[in-house]
DNA sequence: CTCGTAGTACGGTGAATCTCGTACTTTCCA
DNA sequence: TGGAAAGTACGAGATTCACCGTACTACGAG
Protein backbone atom coordinates (compact mmCIF):
# COMPACT_ATOMS: atom_id res chain seq x y z
CA UNK A 1 0.00 0.00 0.00
CA UNK A 2 1.28 3.10 -1.10
CA UNK A 3 1.12 6.30 0.78
CA UNK A 4 -1.37 7.52 -1.84
CA UNK A 5 -3.41 4.28 -0.84
CA UNK A 6 -3.75 5.74 2.54
CA UNK A 7 -4.74 9.40 1.70
CA UNK A 8 -7.26 8.32 -0.67
CA UNK A 9 -8.67 6.89 2.24
CA UNK A 10 -8.61 9.82 4.47
CA UNK A 11 -7.32 13.21 3.03
CA UNK A 12 -5.71 15.44 5.81
CA UNK A 13 -7.12 18.71 4.38
CA UNK A 14 -4.55 21.77 4.35
CA UNK A 15 -3.69 23.44 7.72
CA UNK A 16 -1.39 25.44 9.79
CA UNK A 17 1.79 23.78 11.45
CA UNK A 18 1.51 24.47 15.23
CA UNK A 19 4.28 27.17 15.03
CA UNK A 20 2.18 28.84 12.60
CA UNK A 21 -0.99 29.47 14.40
CA UNK A 22 -1.31 33.04 15.72
CA UNK A 23 -3.18 34.12 18.51
CA UNK A 24 -4.83 36.68 16.54
CA UNK A 25 -6.06 34.18 14.05
CA UNK A 26 -7.64 32.10 16.30
CA UNK A 27 -9.33 34.61 18.53
CA UNK A 28 -10.88 35.58 15.15
CA UNK A 29 -11.92 32.33 14.71
CA UNK A 30 -13.72 32.23 17.81
CA UNK A 31 -15.27 35.90 17.51
CA UNK A 32 -18.15 34.53 15.01
CA UNK A 33 -21.22 33.22 16.75
CA UNK A 34 -21.28 30.28 14.30
CA UNK A 35 -17.84 29.14 14.53
CA UNK A 36 -17.92 29.47 18.30
CA UNK A 37 -20.92 27.08 18.43
CA UNK A 38 -19.08 24.28 15.66
CA UNK A 39 -16.09 24.62 18.57
CA UNK A 40 -18.65 23.68 21.50
CA UNK A 41 -19.89 20.75 19.86
CA UNK A 42 -16.80 19.51 18.91
CA UNK A 43 -15.93 19.78 22.06
CA UNK A 44 -18.76 18.16 23.41
CA UNK A 45 -17.49 14.85 22.98
CA UNK A 46 -18.33 14.07 19.86
CA UNK A 47 -14.69 13.16 18.50
CA UNK A 48 -16.08 12.81 14.65
CA UNK A 49 -18.70 14.90 13.25
CA UNK A 50 -19.50 15.67 9.44
CA UNK A 51 -20.49 19.48 8.33
CA UNK A 52 -23.77 18.66 8.06
CA UNK A 53 -24.40 16.94 11.33
CA UNK A 54 -24.31 20.68 13.09
CA UNK A 55 -27.74 21.50 11.78
CA UNK A 56 -26.17 25.26 11.28
CA UNK A 57 -28.66 27.81 10.19
CA UNK A 58 -26.75 29.07 7.56
CA UNK A 59 -26.21 27.86 3.38
CA UNK A 60 -24.04 25.09 2.63
CA UNK A 61 -21.50 27.66 1.21
CA UNK A 62 -21.57 29.64 4.27
CA UNK A 63 -21.03 26.13 6.18
CA UNK A 64 -18.02 25.48 4.12
CA UNK A 65 -16.46 29.07 4.49
CA UNK A 66 -16.89 28.75 8.63
CA UNK A 67 -15.05 25.27 8.27
CA UNK A 68 -12.09 26.61 6.50
CA UNK A 69 -11.84 29.60 8.72
CA UNK A 70 -11.45 27.56 11.71
CA UNK A 71 -9.33 25.22 9.87
CA UNK A 72 -7.04 27.54 8.20
CA UNK A 73 -6.59 29.33 11.83
CA UNK A 74 -5.53 26.18 13.16
CA UNK A 75 -8.39 25.35 15.87
CA UNK A 76 -9.95 22.25 14.08
CA UNK A 77 -8.51 19.50 11.73
CA UNK A 78 -10.42 17.65 8.71
CA UNK A 79 -10.16 14.65 7.20
CA UNK A 80 -12.06 12.94 4.36
CA UNK A 81 -14.18 10.05 5.09
CA UNK A 82 -16.32 8.49 1.97
CA UNK A 83 -18.18 11.73 0.75
CA UNK A 84 -17.88 13.68 4.63
CA UNK A 85 -15.48 15.67 5.95
CA UNK A 86 -14.62 14.53 10.04
CA UNK A 87 -13.66 17.21 11.91
CA UNK A 88 -12.00 17.28 14.93
CA UNK A 89 -10.35 19.64 17.36
CA UNK A 90 -6.47 20.24 17.62
CA UNK A 91 -7.04 20.18 21.28
CA UNK A 92 -3.93 19.24 22.29
CA UNK A 93 -1.89 22.20 19.23
CA UNK A 94 -3.46 24.71 20.98
CA UNK A 95 -3.10 23.51 24.58
CA UNK A 96 0.38 23.32 23.80
CA UNK A 97 0.44 27.15 22.36
CA UNK A 98 -2.12 28.74 24.26
CA UNK A 99 -2.44 27.10 27.81
CA UNK A 100 -6.00 27.16 29.13
CA UNK A 101 -7.15 29.33 26.59
CA UNK A 102 -9.49 26.99 24.39
CA UNK A 103 -11.13 25.88 28.18
CA UNK A 104 -11.87 29.29 29.49
CA UNK A 105 -13.58 30.09 25.95
CA UNK A 106 -15.54 26.91 26.46
CA UNK A 107 -16.58 27.76 29.64
CA UNK A 108 -17.44 31.58 29.20
CA UNK A 109 -19.51 30.40 26.17
CA UNK A 110 -21.62 28.16 28.60
CA UNK A 111 -21.82 30.69 31.23
CA UNK A 112 -23.09 33.13 29.01
CA UNK A 113 -25.79 30.48 27.80
CA UNK A 114 -26.19 29.61 31.48
CA UNK A 115 -26.88 33.59 32.25
CA UNK A 116 -29.61 33.00 29.89
CA UNK A 117 -29.96 35.39 27.33
CA UNK A 118 -29.83 38.67 29.27
CA UNK A 119 -29.69 41.39 27.23
CA UNK A 120 -29.60 39.89 23.86
CA UNK A 121 -29.11 42.05 21.48
CA UNK A 122 -27.83 45.29 22.62
CA UNK A 123 -28.95 48.61 20.56
CA UNK A 124 -26.12 51.45 20.13
CA UNK A 125 -27.05 53.74 22.58
CA UNK A 126 -27.71 50.85 25.40
CA UNK A 127 -24.07 52.13 26.86
CA UNK A 128 -24.64 52.62 30.71
CA UNK A 129 -22.93 56.18 31.61
CA UNK A 130 -22.90 54.66 35.46
CA UNK A 131 -22.25 51.05 34.86
CA UNK A 132 -21.53 49.57 38.18
CA UNK A 133 -22.06 52.11 40.69
CA UNK A 134 -20.01 54.29 42.47
CA UNK B 1 -20.88 69.55 45.87
CA UNK B 2 -23.33 68.52 43.31
CA UNK B 3 -23.19 64.99 41.46
CA UNK B 4 -22.12 67.11 38.22
CA UNK B 5 -19.02 68.70 40.54
CA UNK B 6 -17.62 65.27 40.39
CA UNK B 7 -18.62 64.19 37.06
CA UNK B 8 -16.73 67.36 35.54
CA UNK B 9 -13.21 66.47 37.15
CA UNK B 10 -13.80 62.75 36.14
CA UNK B 11 -16.37 61.61 33.53
CA UNK B 12 -16.86 57.91 33.06
CA UNK B 13 -17.09 57.13 29.19
CA UNK B 14 -20.15 55.30 28.44
CA UNK B 15 -19.22 51.52 28.76
CA UNK B 16 -21.77 48.41 28.59
CA UNK B 17 -22.65 46.90 32.24
CA UNK B 18 -21.75 43.27 32.87
CA UNK B 19 -24.66 41.63 31.69
CA UNK B 20 -24.12 42.91 28.62
CA UNK B 21 -20.75 41.85 27.82
CA UNK B 22 -21.30 39.62 25.04
CA UNK B 23 -18.08 36.75 24.96
CA UNK B 24 -17.95 37.12 20.76
CA UNK B 25 -17.34 40.48 21.15
CA UNK B 26 -14.99 40.04 23.59
CA UNK B 27 -12.94 38.01 21.33
CA UNK B 28 -13.50 40.49 18.57
CA UNK B 29 -12.05 43.14 20.48
CA UNK B 30 -8.98 40.66 20.95
CA UNK B 31 -8.25 39.64 18.25
CA UNK B 32 -6.85 42.95 16.77
CA UNK B 33 -2.97 42.95 17.73
CA UNK B 34 -3.13 46.74 18.49
CA UNK B 35 -5.58 45.84 20.85
CA UNK B 36 -4.24 42.86 22.10
CA UNK B 37 -1.09 44.92 22.33
CA UNK B 38 -3.19 47.81 24.31
CA UNK B 39 -4.68 44.94 26.56
CA UNK B 40 -1.13 43.91 27.18
CA UNK B 41 0.25 47.02 28.43
CA UNK B 42 -2.69 47.60 30.33
CA UNK B 43 -2.06 43.98 32.10
CA UNK B 44 1.49 44.83 32.34
CA UNK B 45 0.81 46.87 35.92
CA UNK B 46 -0.04 50.08 34.78
CA UNK B 47 -3.14 50.81 36.39
CA UNK B 48 -3.90 54.30 33.82
CA UNK B 49 -2.77 55.37 30.56
CA UNK B 50 -3.65 57.76 29.11
CA UNK B 51 -4.24 57.08 25.11
CA UNK B 52 -1.15 58.69 23.58
CA UNK B 53 1.62 57.08 26.36
CA UNK B 54 1.06 53.50 24.39
CA UNK B 55 3.42 55.00 21.28
CA UNK B 56 0.82 52.89 18.63
CA UNK B 57 2.06 52.91 15.48
CA UNK B 58 -1.07 53.97 14.25
CA UNK B 59 -2.80 57.98 13.59
CA UNK B 60 -4.41 59.41 16.57
CA UNK B 61 -7.85 58.90 15.27
CA UNK B 62 -7.17 55.08 14.68
CA UNK B 63 -6.05 55.07 18.09
CA UNK B 64 -9.30 56.41 19.44
CA UNK B 65 -11.29 53.73 17.56
CA UNK B 66 -9.14 51.22 19.23
CA UNK B 67 -9.83 52.23 22.40
CA UNK B 68 -13.64 52.76 21.72
CA UNK B 69 -13.82 48.91 20.36
CA UNK B 70 -12.56 47.84 23.79
CA UNK B 71 -14.43 50.56 25.75
CA UNK B 72 -17.74 49.28 24.30
CA UNK B 73 -16.99 45.51 24.44
CA UNK B 74 -16.40 45.97 28.11
CA UNK B 75 -12.81 45.02 28.03
CA UNK B 76 -11.59 48.55 29.49
CA UNK B 77 -12.90 51.48 31.53
CA UNK B 78 -11.81 54.76 30.32
CA UNK B 79 -12.14 58.21 32.04
CA UNK B 80 -11.37 61.17 31.72
CA UNK B 81 -8.41 63.44 33.51
CA UNK B 82 -7.44 66.77 32.22
CA UNK B 83 -7.41 66.64 28.71
CA UNK B 84 -6.15 63.11 28.28
CA UNK B 85 -8.06 59.05 28.66
CA UNK B 86 -6.88 56.91 31.37
CA UNK B 87 -7.36 53.53 30.49
CA UNK B 88 -8.33 50.65 32.96
CA UNK B 89 -8.83 46.63 32.17
CA UNK B 90 -12.47 45.97 33.71
CA UNK B 91 -10.29 42.96 35.00
CA UNK B 92 -12.73 41.74 37.98
CA UNK B 93 -15.51 42.26 35.42
CA UNK B 94 -14.11 40.05 33.35
CA UNK B 95 -13.07 37.66 35.32
CA UNK B 96 -16.94 37.23 37.22
CA UNK B 97 -18.45 36.93 33.42
CA UNK B 98 -15.55 34.20 31.95
CA UNK B 99 -13.26 33.15 34.43
CA UNK B 100 -9.43 32.57 33.25
CA UNK B 101 -10.43 33.99 29.95
CA UNK B 102 -8.11 37.11 30.68
CA UNK B 103 -5.37 35.57 32.05
CA UNK B 104 -5.02 32.74 29.69
CA UNK B 105 -5.21 35.27 26.44
CA UNK B 106 -2.78 37.16 28.12
CA UNK B 107 -0.56 34.09 28.50
CA UNK B 108 -0.85 32.69 25.17
CA UNK B 109 0.01 36.45 23.95
CA UNK B 110 3.45 36.23 26.46
CA UNK B 111 4.20 33.08 25.18
CA UNK B 112 3.62 33.71 21.53
CA UNK B 113 6.03 36.75 21.14
CA UNK B 114 9.05 34.50 23.54
CA UNK B 115 8.04 31.82 20.84
CA UNK B 116 9.45 34.33 18.59
CA UNK B 117 8.75 35.59 15.60
CA UNK B 118 8.67 32.01 14.10
CA UNK B 119 6.68 32.54 10.74
CA UNK B 120 5.57 35.50 11.05
CA UNK B 121 3.87 36.27 7.92
CA UNK B 122 2.14 33.35 6.37
CA UNK B 123 1.36 33.97 2.72
CA UNK B 124 -2.08 31.64 1.64
CA UNK B 125 -0.76 28.79 0.55
CA UNK B 126 1.76 28.08 3.09
CA UNK B 127 -1.28 25.21 4.61
CA UNK B 128 1.16 21.93 5.40
CA UNK B 129 -0.97 19.26 3.91
CA UNK B 130 1.24 16.36 6.07
CA UNK B 131 1.21 19.10 9.13
CA UNK B 132 2.61 17.42 11.92
CA UNK B 133 3.44 14.15 11.44
CA UNK B 134 1.91 10.99 10.50
C1' DC C 1 -23.51 3.43 -15.37
C1' DT C 2 -26.51 6.56 -13.14
C1' DC C 3 -28.22 8.97 -9.38
C1' DG C 4 -28.12 11.13 -4.88
C1' DT C 5 -25.26 12.97 -1.26
C1' DA C 6 -21.48 15.92 0.80
C1' DG C 7 -18.78 19.27 0.02
C1' DT C 8 -15.90 22.83 -2.81
C1' DA C 9 -15.11 26.68 -6.15
C1' DC C 10 -16.50 30.77 -7.92
C1' DG C 11 -18.74 35.01 -8.31
C1' DG C 12 -21.36 38.64 -6.24
C1' DT C 13 -23.70 41.65 -2.65
C1' DG C 14 -24.12 44.26 1.45
C1' DA C 15 -22.22 45.27 5.90
C1' DA C 16 -18.49 45.88 8.96
C1' DT C 17 -13.51 47.18 9.75
C1' DC C 18 -9.17 49.53 9.62
C1' DT C 19 -6.95 53.28 8.26
C1' DC C 20 -6.26 58.05 7.36
C1' DG C 21 -6.60 63.38 7.24
C1' DT C 22 -8.92 67.45 8.58
C1' DA C 23 -11.70 70.12 11.55
C1' DC C 24 -13.68 70.71 16.08
C1' DT C 25 -13.94 70.56 21.37
C1' DT C 26 -12.04 70.55 25.77
C1' DT C 27 -8.56 71.38 29.08
C1' DC C 28 -4.50 73.22 31.00
C1' DC C 29 -0.66 76.56 31.21
C1' DA C 30 1.95 80.84 30.37
C1' DT D 1 -6.29 86.03 26.65
C1' DG D 2 -3.91 82.95 23.58
C1' DG D 3 -1.92 78.88 22.47
C1' DA D 4 -0.49 74.06 22.89
C1' DA D 5 -1.93 69.27 23.91
C1' DA D 6 -5.16 65.26 23.95
C1' DG D 7 -9.12 63.39 22.04
C1' DT D 8 -13.37 63.17 19.30
C1' DA D 9 -16.36 63.66 15.17
C1' DC D 10 -16.84 63.16 10.53
C1' DG D 11 -16.23 61.60 6.24
C1' DA D 12 -13.53 58.82 2.70
C1' DG D 13 -10.96 54.91 0.82
C1' DA D 14 -9.51 50.19 0.87
C1' DT D 15 -9.97 45.74 2.74
C1' DT D 16 -12.20 42.06 4.83
C1' DC D 17 -16.16 39.44 6.14
C1' DA D 18 -20.58 36.80 6.16
C1' DC D 19 -23.82 35.33 3.37
C1' DC D 20 -26.03 33.51 -0.72
C1' DG D 21 -26.90 30.83 -5.26
C1' DT D 22 -25.22 28.20 -8.93
C1' DA D 23 -22.12 25.11 -11.00
C1' DC D 24 -18.75 21.69 -10.26
C1' DT D 25 -16.17 17.56 -8.22
C1' DA D 26 -15.72 13.35 -5.41
C1' DC D 27 -17.72 9.22 -3.46
C1' DG D 28 -20.99 5.44 -2.48
C1' DA D 29 -25.40 2.84 -3.41
C1' DG D 30 -28.37 0.85 -6.44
Amino acid sequence: MTPAATEALSTPLAEPAPAQIRLATVLHALADPIRLRIVRELAAGHCEMSCIAFGLPVSKSTSTHHFRVLRESGVIRQHRRGTARMSVLRRSDLDALFPALLDSVLLGAAAEEARGPGEEAHAPGDLADAPTME
